[in-house]
DNA sequence: AGCGCAATCTTTTCACTGTCAAGTTCGTGT
DNA sequence: ACACGAACTTGACAGTGAAAAGATTGCGCT
C-alpha cells in the first residue's frame, strides 16, 4: 500500500469545519460528534481537539465563521445600494444558504458566547443590521421589527414548519417585508 | 430509616417532564441527560425509558404538550375576542413563559416529528393561526408574514440577542404588529 | 379474599462519547 | 544538521443512551 496518509493532514481546521458543516445540514447541531468527525476527515479521534479544544470550541468557531459570512453579505448589499428591503432578502439568503451556520449561531448554549472573535464577527453584523434602519422613523423599533420578520421567516423556513410550496423564500420576504416598510 | 421512597413512584412521566423544563430552562436543550433527569427525580437511571422509550420519546412528548398549551393559549385569546395583535401578543408570551417547551418545539431534530399526539396538538395550534387572519385581505401571506414576525421576536429575546432594557416584550410586539396589521 | 398478570421500576451490561495525559512524527528556523 | 515546537496519535477514564433480564407492586377478576 502506498498510499499513506501522512502524518501532518495540511489543513485539519478547515477540514474539521466543512466535515462540522455537512454533518450539521444532514442531522442537525445536535447529531453532530467530535468523533465522528474525526473519522469523516480521516484523522485520529482527538486530532481536532488540538485545534478547537472543545466541541463547544469547534462550534464557536463555525458560529463566528457564520457571523463574519452575515456580515459580509449584509455589507456587500448596502455597498450595492440596496434598501431595507434588499436587506432583508439577504439575510434570509444567508440563512438558507448556510443553513449549518446559520443554526449553530442562535444556539448560544452550544458554544462559548464571548469568544473574542466571535464576539466581534457578531458585533459586526449587528451593525451592517442597523445601518440598513438607521433612516427611518424610530430606528430603535424598526431595526427590532425587521430583523424578527426576516429571523422568524428564516428559522421557521429552515426548520420546514412553512408550507415548502416550491416558493422562492426570498421572493416571499420581499413580498411582506415590502408592507411593513413601504418606500 | 424509616423514609424509603416506594418502588412505584406514583406519577414518574410527569415528574420527568417537569424535571426536563427545568433542567432545559437552565441549560438548554442540548444540556439535558436522561440519566440526570432520573437523579433529579430519584429514580434509577433506566426508570424514564419505560415512559418514553428513547431520549427522543421524552423530548416528543415535551413538545406535543408544548404545542397543546399554545393551541390552548391562542384558542383562549380568540374566543375572547382577541384581534391579530392579541394573537401575536398570547404567541410571545407562550414563547417567554415556556421557554423550555418553546424550544424544543421548534428543534425537530431532536424528536420524533410523526408521532401521532404532537401532529395532532401542531395542527391545532397551527388552525388558531389560520384562524386569526382568516379575515384579511390575502391571508396566505399575511400568515406567514405574522407568524414570522411574532416568532423571530420571541426566539431573539429567548436567546439574548436583543437588547433587554427592561421592556416588556409584550409591548414591543404589540408597537410593530400595529404596523403591519393597521386596524 | 386471594390469585395472577401486567405495568412499573431496578440492575447489569455494552457500545459510544468527550476530555485528558503522554507519547510520536514531522516541518521550520537557525 | 539539528533542536524545538506544532501537529497528530495512542491509551485511558468517567459519563451517556440503550437494551435485556430480573425484582416489586398495584389492580382486575373470580
Amino acid at each position: 500500500m502506498s498510499t499513506q496518509r501522512p502524518y501532518h493532514h495540511g489543513d485539519l481546521r478547515r477540514a474539521v469545519l466543512d466535515a462540522a458543516v455537512e454533518a450539521i445540514t444532514e442531522h442537525g447541531p445536535a447529531g453532530v460528534g467530535l468523533r465522528d468527525l474525526a473519522r469523516r476527515v480521516g484523522v485520529s479521534h482527538a486530532g481536532p481537539v488540538h485545534h478547537f479544544k472543545d466541541k463547544a470550541g469547534l462550534l464557536t468557531a463555525l458560529a463566528a465563521e457564520g457571523f463574519a459570512l452575515l456580515a459580509d453579505a449584509l455589507d456587500a448589499t448596502v455597498a450595492a445600494g440596496g434598501d431595507i428591503v434588499e436587506l432583508g432578502a439577504a439575510y434570509v439568503r444567508f440563512a438558507v444558504d448556510h443553513r449549518a451556520h446559520f443554526e449553530v449561531m442562535f444556539r448560544p448554549d452550544l458554544y462559548h458566547r464571548d469568544d473574542p472573535a466571535l464576539v466581534r464577527e457578531r458585533d459586526r453584523a449587528g451593525a451592517a443590521l442597523a445601518d440598513g434602519v438607521a433612516d427611518r422613523p424610530d430606528p430603535e423599533l424598526a431595526s427590532v421589527a425587521a430583523w424578527s420578520l426576516v429571523h422568524g421567516f428564516a428559522t421557521l423556513w429552515n426548520t420546514g414548519a412553512l408550507p415548502r410550496d416550491d416558493r422562492d423564500p426570498e421572493a416571499v420576504v420581499r413580498a411582506f417585508a415590502g408592507r411593513l416598510f413601504p418606500t
